[in-house]
DNA sequence: GACTTTGCAA
DNA sequence: GTTAGTGCAAAGTC
């Protein structure tokens, strides 16, 4: 059919999609006759697909997630992967189309689950449409996932895209036709958006609507209603529950001659929120009332909750009340596509969006932010984690654009700058701006500035940190226009992931990594995941020990240590430069001494750092060294290509990806045929082997596909390879043994006379002891087993290299 | 400046 | 089937 092969965008700006949408209009219609009858007999057999009664309603019951209905599924099942949907229902009501093969789209009509073909010729466009009206949820190499919510659909219709184009786009991609109950779903989750505005004027934030009706909703609300701030009457302060105080507004309302508000409607603003007779609706005029600036949040969260979400834009071309920052990107400056293309969703209307972009380590996040700086050209404020990323984001800026010194400043704990110019740049930490403790007086100067001032445009650096009790503070204290995110991880190991919703705003864009790596913008990655077997002694204490002893044990599996060896060994020798990770500091260090390599922690001084970081990427004698979780982010060293890891945090996604991250970077990239490493070693049989299955899903929903092995084929012919012998082994496990009494013991006797020792330093004085163990029998045989790659997703892909040391044993 | 203490995040 | 050890930033001390 023709319409398939229709290559112009799916995804188009409002006017370029006139032609377009009559097209689908066209096809809307022959499908529907084509499918008409066949839907009734369907209906008389199977009644499934009822349509849904209210959308309203359900929205209320379950507002991200689409509700369960009339089927045996119970309400808060949620399918965890996608042959569950299937498993679990029947879907032999829904008709393909003729011409279903050409169609890439599957919907599910119960959850707004999506599944892309993505070997299908339309796969790129549909991509680009998918990732504007739902979630991308898992990309592997053939079947994309992806989930339609209530929160992509907020930020599908803020880039423009009306229900309507929607719908007819899905239609048209889907193999079947799109259920009645995903319709109402989009209708009815897109057509409060954009109702509520929250604005900032003067530094105060006002909720706006122009409907009557909405406001009055909102103020009789039982929680936002009564947050708002009446401004008319002095005398009502008294109870005013956020004590702010409210004098003039009246005399700024009416001089403020940017805001859509004009003297006429002045009077109706005021007699439809303080007065009680309803008005009519009148699109014209603009109704708001105040609320202060810590009840921001709960307004937003408030306002999602019933559905409601606050549309905040910022008409940065039309404001005259901030100064404008002179900045410009350099014209050397060259921007990638997928930059631009995550910018364009910000500013697709001439306006610049609240929302949060994803791009993986090393894409260059810094330079989207800075170039959306330099479109505000407003005063902007930059928050990071740490003091160093402060430096280096200053640092870009000054790189990259136009930017001078003298509008640039610092405010951390030892930099407390404030600019003199009237517009600027400010970089700090999320820390310095959260701090609810007592401040220096200096910090405290440099507060009171950032916060006596409005500011256009607010970029919040690992923007997934936000959620967390203390640092979402900074969003509600600093007043900013536009507030932009960044994150190359947008997980958390707790449930607040979903918070920047509001704190921030929809998640604007979403890179898709293995598109990134095959376009040379990051490195090509090879995964494995290693399976070392315990050593029987080893073994049989783990069994034996309590939960929190057994880490160790796993961690320092002479096995595991002869892999690392191996490993370290072999890529050295083919010109590697390699990083291993150790969350376990013990670990790191037993392990980094006894190779003879050097290795970063915690109290590894500042100067000592740098030696070994310079050391590894200029002498070719080091090629290896071991990091703790100091190295888990933002050190940045291009020259890496391999990377182990011997210990890890429990089940984090964001560490793992965090650690590939540190390779994405890698200067040979671009080298013909380069790929970079990346192996997680575990131990078989242990709680490791559970929590790597967890850390990997992030990245395995990126698309990497991780290679199983169970052998590493020529370990055992290694020179010099460590706890060969059994006794070796043995004295390994008693000192393993000791430190972990050591650790017991330290927390008996916390209370008693050595209060005074620092418990840190008294940890790393470690007592090596020969001791004597019993019942220390056989565990010479290490037997491997061949495990089927059930996590490879298409073995042919992987690396030679890998599939060398994945070693086929006939074994039984 | 070097060091310590405290609080917080993942 | 979910924990506590680790690292960092800020501020205070001399």
């Amino acid at each position: 059919m023709a319409e398939v092969e229709e290559d112009k965008p799916l995804i188009s700006r409002r006017r370029k999609n006139t032609i377009f949408q009559q097209q689908l209009n066209e096809e809307e219609v022959s499908d529907a006759t084509d499918y008409s009858e066949e839907e009734d007999n369907a209906a008389s057999q199977k009644p499934l697909a009822k349509p849904k009664k209210n959308s309203k309603k359900q929205e209320e019951i379950n507002k991200d997630n689409f509700v369960q209905e009339e089927n045996d599924i119970p309400e808060d099942f949620v399918p965890d992967v996608v042959s569950d949907i299937f498993r679990n229902q029947d879907f032999s009501y829904l008709h393909l189309k003729p011409d279903h093969a050409l169609r890439p789209l599957w919907i599910s009509p119960s959850d707004g689950r999506i599944i892309l073909e993505s070997f299908s010729p339309l796969a790129e466009q549909a991509q680009d449409f998918l990732v504007t009206i739902a979630e991308p949820i898992s990309r592997p190499s053939h079947m994309h996932e992806y989930r339609i919510t209530a929160y992509s659909l907020y930020a599908a219709v803020s880039v423009g895209l009306e229900p309507d184009d929607i719908i007819s786009v899905l239609d048209r991609l889907s193999k079947v036709p799109v259920a009645q109950s995903i319709i109402n779903f989009i209708k009815g989750a897109t057509v409060s958006y954009g109702k509520v505005k929250l604005v900032i004027k003067h530094n105060r934030y006002f909720v706006e609507t122009t409907q009557t009706d909405i406001l009055q909703m909102l103020l009789r609300d039982p929680v936002i209603g009564k947050l708002r701030i009446d401004n008319t009457d002095g005398a009502k302060n008294e109870d005013n529950l956020t004590g702010v105080k409210n004098e003039k507004t009246t005399n700024e309302l009416l001089g403020d001659k940017h805001s859509n508000i004009n003297k006429d409607d002045v009077e109706a603003v005021f007699s439809s929120v303080v007065g009680e007779e309803d008005l009519d609706n009148d699109d014209d005029a603009v109704h708001l009332f105040e609320i202060a600036n810590d009840s921001v949040e709960v307004v937003k969260k408030r306002c999602q909750e019933i559905d409601y979400p606050v549309l905040e834009e910022y008409d940065f071309r039309n404001d005259n009340r901030n100064p404008d920052l002179n900045i410009d990107l350099k014209p050397s400056t060259q921007i990638r596509p997928y930059q631009e293309k995550s910018l364009s969703k910000m500013f697709g209307n001439g306006r610049a969006r609240s929302g949060i972009i994803v791009l993986p380590c090393g894409a260059g996040k810094t330079l989207v932010g800075i170039t959306a700086a330099c479109t505000i050209k407003k005063s902007v404020i930059v928050l990071c984690t740490s003091s160093v990323s402060v430096m280096q984001w200053r640092q870009q800026f000054l790189q990259w654009c136009t930017l001078q010194p003298e509008n640039c400043a610092v405010f951390t704990s030892d930099n407390k700058e404030m600019f003199q110019t009237e517009s600027g740049l400010v970089v700090s930490t999320y820390s310095m701006v959260a701090n609810t403790r007592n401040r220096s007086h200096d910090s405290q100067k440099v507060m009171d500035f950032l916060t006596g001032r409005e500011w256009g445009f607010i970029i919040l650096d690992e923007v997934h940190v936000v959620p967390a009790a203390m640092f979402r503070r900074v969003v509600s204290c600093i007043a900013a226009h536009a507030k932009l995110g960044l994150t190359a991880t947008l997980v958390r190991e707790d449930d607040k992931i979903s918070d920047l919703n509001f704190l921030i705003g929809p998640k604007l864009y979403e890179a898709n990594w293995m598109e990134l790596s095959q376009k040379g913008h990051i490195a090509n990655v090879q995964c494995a995941e290693v399976w070392c077997p315990m050593t029987a002694e080893f073994y049989q204490e783990y069994l034996r020990e309590t939960a929190r002893k057994r880490m160790l044990l796993y961690i320092m599996n002479p096995t595991k240590f002869q892999a690392a060896q191996f490993l370290i060994q072999y890529h050295e020798s083919r010109g590697d430069k390699i990083i291993v990770f150790s969350d376990n500091v013990y670990a790191l260090q037993e392990y980094a001494l006894k190779l003879g390599k050097p290795f970063i922690y915690g109290s590894t001084p500042q100067n000592e750092r740098m030696k070994i970081l310079q050391n590894f990427q200029y002498n070719d004698k080091i090629n290896t060294i071991f990091l703790s979780k100091v190295g888990d982010t933002s050190i940045d060293l291009p020259e890496a290509t391999c990377l182990i890891q011997i210990s890890s945090h429990y089940g984090s996604r964001r560490q793992e990806a965090q650690r590939l991250g540190r390779i994405l970077r890698a200067k040979r990239r671009n080298d013909e045929g380069f790929n970079a490493f990346f192996y997680s070693l575990v131990s078989k049989d242990t709680q490791e082997m559970y929590y790597s299955t967890k850390r990997q899903a992030f990245l395995v929903d990126q698309g990497y596909a991780f290679k199983v092995i169970t052998h590493l084929h020529g370990m055992e012919n290694l020179p010099n390879l460590a706890y060969a012998t059994a006794r070796e082994r043995r004295e390994l496990l008693q000192e393993v043994l000791l430190k972990n009494e050591e650790v017991a013991g330290l927390e008996v006797g916390e209370d008693s006379d050595n209060v005074i020792m620092n418990k840190r330093m008294r940890k790393f004085n470690s007592v090596k002891n020969e001791g004597s163990l019993a019942g220390l029998a056989g565990g010479e045989d290490m037997a491997y087993m061949e495990y089927s790659s059930s996590a490879d997703r298409d073995g042919s892909k992987h690396h030679p290299l890998i599939r060398k040391m994945y070693y086929k044993q006939p074994k039984k």
